[in-house]
DNA sequence: GAGTCCCGCCAAGAC
DNA sequence: GTCTTGGCGGGACTC
């Protein structure tokens, strides 16, 4: 039997990849609430511990209780990751927004501890074994790990990089080697999702990832009936806006176009090229007033604006400058960041830092003019 | 041989 | 004391 049974067995069929597979095809559903981790534990239990970490990590699942997590499902996602772009960009550039009440709210909804101490949190802490834990765990680290492909300009990003930006350059080999072992978890868990995915950097041929984010989340949430999903799992959003009668995520879908129509008779503020004009010729992006009477509008949709991106980003690319600097990237993730900024300031009215991509310094914006950019996203969402 | 990542030990915390 | 959770690193597997 033993014999047997190693003949037939293979590592793939255990990997945290396929493990996050059925996982997923098991919870990512409308009727699913409450996950029992005993329910889940058809693989060896400790790998269910690293997948649900990771899964938490990006607002997926919350924990409620000993063995017991809630779907929270992937409508819970961009504004987590909202969230943590906007943390990882006040690490990295030193901008501090005022985070609200309902934030913080939020973050404790996805976890029951906030997401990272400050230092100040970190001399008053009743435990500096605990947090030097924490600040170890998976939960943690995955969320650095994002934190990294959205805060970053590259496209690709090593494991051996990312372990170097994740680690003190002082620190020995060996904890390297095993914060690498981790990443490795974390991102066949990511991979999994289509999050993002395996490739190599053309010079070295050294392997990479590449975030995919939004594509992700808008397909994830399109294959596993989000409208009921979305109105269940997303009531802030409905705070925003009335009831949605007139809108379905296939509609969404084919009537991309007609939106791009529209908004572009609408608005000069932005303009969105097709693939078959001259890629060469950029298009300055400028900032006039738009009708601000569509932020309410904006609500109602928030719940398919994933969609709508989605199909607007696989259709198109977008150039663009801004006052400050000239920049080129793909169009999905201009659209990714836009979700972004419009869920914030929809859940919390005048708090967001809007400014354009390549601003390194909010200061450069009026508060006039983040107004006026913000009207612009959402009506390129609408 | 380097990269990948499964496996399970075991410590810490929860109950 | 038992159970749950999860950091950690050995070493098997893959390319």
């Amino acid at each position: 039997m033993e014999s047997l049974g190693r003949q037939s067995y293979s590592r793939k069929e255990k990997s945290l990849g396929v493990l996050v597979s059925n996982f997923l095809r098991l919870y990512n559903r409308d009727d699913v609430d409450l996950i029992g981790l005993d329910d889940a534990a058809g693989v060896e239990r400790r790998r269910i511990y690293d997948v649900v970490n990771i899964l938490e990590s990006i607002g997926l699942v919350a924990r409620r209780g000993k063995n017991q997590y809630s779907w929270r499902g992937f409508g819970q996602v961009p504004p987590v990751l909202s969230l943590l772009k906007e943390e990882g960009m006040r690490e990295k550039f030193g901008i501090i927004p005022c985070v609200t009440n309902s934030e913080m709210v939020l973050y404790d909804q996805v976890r029951e501890e906030p997401l990272k101490l400050s230092p100040d949190d970190q001399e008053n802490s009743p435990s500096p074994k605990l947090d030097s834990k924490k600040e170890k765990s998976l939960w943690v680290l995955a969320q650095n790990f994002v934190k990294l492909f959205l805060c970053s300009d590259d496209d690709l990003i090593t494991l051996d990089g990312a372990t170097k930006a994740l680690l003190n350059v002082s620190q020995d080999p060996m904890n390297m080697r095993t914060k690498v072992r981790r990443l490795y978890d974390i991102a066949n868990v990511f991979s999994s999702m289509n999050l993002i995915e395996k490739t190599h950097i053309p010079e070295t041929k050294k392997p990479a990832y590449r975030w995919l984010g939004a594509k992700a989340i808008a397909e994830a949430r399109f294959l596993t009936a989000p409208a009921s999903l979305c109105d269940r799992i997303e009531p802030k959003k409905r705070a925003f806006g009335t009831e949605i009668t007139n809108f379905t995520t296939k509609r969404a879908k084919t009537d991309c176009s007609i939106d791009r129509k529209h908004y572009e008779s609408q608005n000069t503020c932005s303009v969105i090229k097709q693939e078959q004009c001259d890629s060469k010729s950029a298009v300055k992006r400028s900032l006039p007033p738009a009708d601000t009477s569509k932020k309410t509008n904006a609500g109602k949709s928030n719940n398919q604006s994933i969609d709508v991106l989605e199909n607007l980003s696989s259709a198109h690319t977008l150039q663009y400058c801004n006052h400050v600097n000239w920049s080129s990237r793909p169009l999905h993730r201009d659209m990714e960041d836009m979700a972004c900024r419009v869920w914030s300031e929809m859940t919390s009215p005048g708090r967001y830092y809007n400014y354009p991509m390549g601003a390194k310094n909010a200061d450069v914006f009026s508060l006039q003019q983040r107004k006026h950019l913000l009207a612009d996203q959402q009506s390129l969402i609408l």
